[in-house]
DNA sequence: TTGACATATTCCTATATAGGAATATGATGT
DNA sequence: ACATCATATTCCTATATAGGAATATGTCAA
């Protein structure tokens, strides 16, 4: 089997990183195809490309004016992703504690050494 | 060009939906991987294909005990995805906002005319 | 209608899977 | 050394890109 579709879900979509850079752009305000082509210098299909993409799984909205299309973020659809990285919070949280904790213990031997020697640091 | 390595990022990385249950398994306490076999109900190989790599982007870690390899997430390695995520906190936050104040709005409507009925909700 | 502008789609190709099957590597106990 | 348990790697194949080039579709203005 190859891999999921770029179209399965958030995750696989976000995957590409110029779908993450137009994302980022989109989530301001609207904009039609041709700033993203110019701002983010991609290839005018690449980049309708990736807006199909996006589209099809909801991370963007778009809309007609004239000649243009309007894309424009959905930032809800990241929320998934954003709840799915947030269930790791509470482990990450603990290195966090011991990193703090190093720190401190570090701070106390450098005030009982008074030592100013850049190594301690 | 085809798409990015899954191993180039953890983006790609958690792209695969296996990969993802995997971590979460594995973010509570280290694990063997017959037990991942066994709990997620995969095969041994694409157990340890996946387990690569996730390894490969410092999304686990393992260490051996005798036969066995022991693996467990490094939850630190998430906090990149978190944190994009994260800047698209404040532009889902206004639509919640939107939400709420549409349901207040139908609240007060539901009290005005003291309707019982289910389609209102 | 015709031309110009804006965006989307199609065609092509090199590349990277993910899973299944088979096999290799590693560690332990006898 | 050998058999066994545990895990990793290799080989194979169908599939899905992402980008470039060319073309199609859609909209407006004269």
């Amino acid at each position: 089997m190859a891999r999921a579709t770029t179209t399965s879900d958030v995750f696989n979509a976000v995957a590409e990183i110029r779908r993450r850079e137009i994302l980022s752009y989109l989530a301001v305000r609207e904009r039609p195809v041709g700033d993203i082509v110019v701002t983010l210098r991609l290839a005018q299909p690449s980049v309708s490309k990736h807006l199909r993409v996006l589209r099809d799984v909801g991370l963007v909205r778009a809309r007609r004016e004239g000649r243009r299309m309007l894309y424009r973020t959905n930032a809800a659809a990241i929320r998934p992703l954003h709840e799915w990285t947030e269930t790791f919070e509470r482990f990450w949280g603990h290195q966090l504690l011991r990193v703090k904790e190093r720190a401190e213990a570090k701070a106390q031997k450098f005030d009982s050494t008074k030592s100013l020697h850049k190594e301690e640091v």
